[in-house]
DNA sequence: GTATGGATGGACT
DNA sequence: GTCCATCCATACC
C-alpha cells in the first residue's frame, strides 16, 4: 500500500526535543483522533508551550500533583485538563521524561471527519470555528480526562496519531504572548499561530478576572 | 461588529 | 475562599 508523505506518523522522537522547538513545528501537523464512530482529522494552526518546572504559566510549575502527572512522564503522550467548571484543553507532553514540558493545542482545521466533529458540537455555526479555541477543539474531537496520558503516537489502533502534514508558509507562522496568561509569564511569545488562518482564535491579552 | 456576565467544578492556598 | 490556558447567549452599536 502506498501512503502519501503527509500521512506518514511522526516518530516518538519528535517529542523529545525542547518544547519551545516543537511548538511551531505542530503547525499544520495533523492530529487523528479515533473515535468509536471513526476518525476525525484536525490540521493544527495555533498552538502554545508550556517551558517546564520554571515557566509559572504552567500547571507544573508548582510541583508534580495528580492532576499534572502526566506532564512529568514519558513526551508523545496527552496531557488533559478540565476547566472552567466545563470544558477540557489537551495538551502534548514534550522533551525528556522528567521535563514537564508541554503543548497546548488551541485550534485547528477538521479537514476530515467534520460529520462527527458537529455531532460533538452542535452549536458550531461554520467548519473554520468546529475547533477554533482550545475547549472547542477538545470538544470537536470528544476529549475528556479518560483520555489523560494516552498516547499520541500510536502507531495503530490507539485513540490518537499525528501526521506530518503539509507545513506552512514559513513566513506565515507568527509568535505572540500566550493567552490568559499573566505576571511573568506573560512576557514570553509562546503563543505560535498560522498568520491569516480563519480557524485561528482571536487575542486577548490577560485581563484579571473581576471581583463582585 | 464589540461588550458583558453567567454557567460550573476541581485544584490549590 | 479564590483562581482558572473558556464558551456562549444576550445586549447593544
Amino acid at each position: 500500500m502506498i501512503t502519501a508523505p503527509e500521512r506518514t506518523p511522526l516518530a516518538r522522537a519528535f517529542f523529545d526535543r525542547p518544547v519551545l522547538e516543537i511548538a511551531p513545528d505542530l503547525l499544520g501537523r495533523v492530529l487523528v483522533r479515533t473515535t468509536g464512530d471513526g476518525p476525525i482529522d484536525l490540521r493544527i494552526t495555533e498552538v502554545e508551550a508550556y517551558d517546564g518546572p520554571n515557566d509559572p504559566g504552567s500547571h507544573a510549575y508548582r510541583g508534580r500533583t495528580d492532576r499534572n502527572a502526566v506532564m512529568f512522564g514519558p513526551p508523545g503522550h496527552t496531557y488533559v485538563y478540565f476547566t472552567y467548571g466545563m470544558w477540557h484543553c489537551l495538551n502534548l507532553v514534550c522533551g525528556p521524561v522528567g521535563t514537564p514540558s508541554g503543548v497546548l493545542l488551541r485550534a485547528g482545521m477538521i479537514t476530515a471527519g467534520a460529520d462527527l466533529a458537529r455531532a460533538h458540537r452542535p452549536t458550531s455555526r461554520k467548519d473554520s470555528d468546529l475547533a477554533q479555541g482550545p475547549a472547542r477543539l477538545a470538544t470537536a474531537l470528544s476529549v475528556d480526562r479518560d483520555l489523560d496520558g494516552a498516547d499520541a503516537c500510536s502507531a495503530g489502533g490507539g485513540p490518537f496519531r499525528i501526521l506530518t502534514g503539509t507545513p506552512p508558509d514559513p513566513a506565515a507562522i507568527r509568535s505572540g504572548p500566550r493567552t490568559g496568561v499573566g505576571g511573568e509569564g506573560a512576557a514570553h511569545p509562546w503563543r505560535y499561530w498560522i498568520d491569516g488562518d480563519p480557524t485561528v482564535s482571536p487575542y486577548r491579552a490577560h485581563a484579571p478576572r473581576k471581583r463582585r
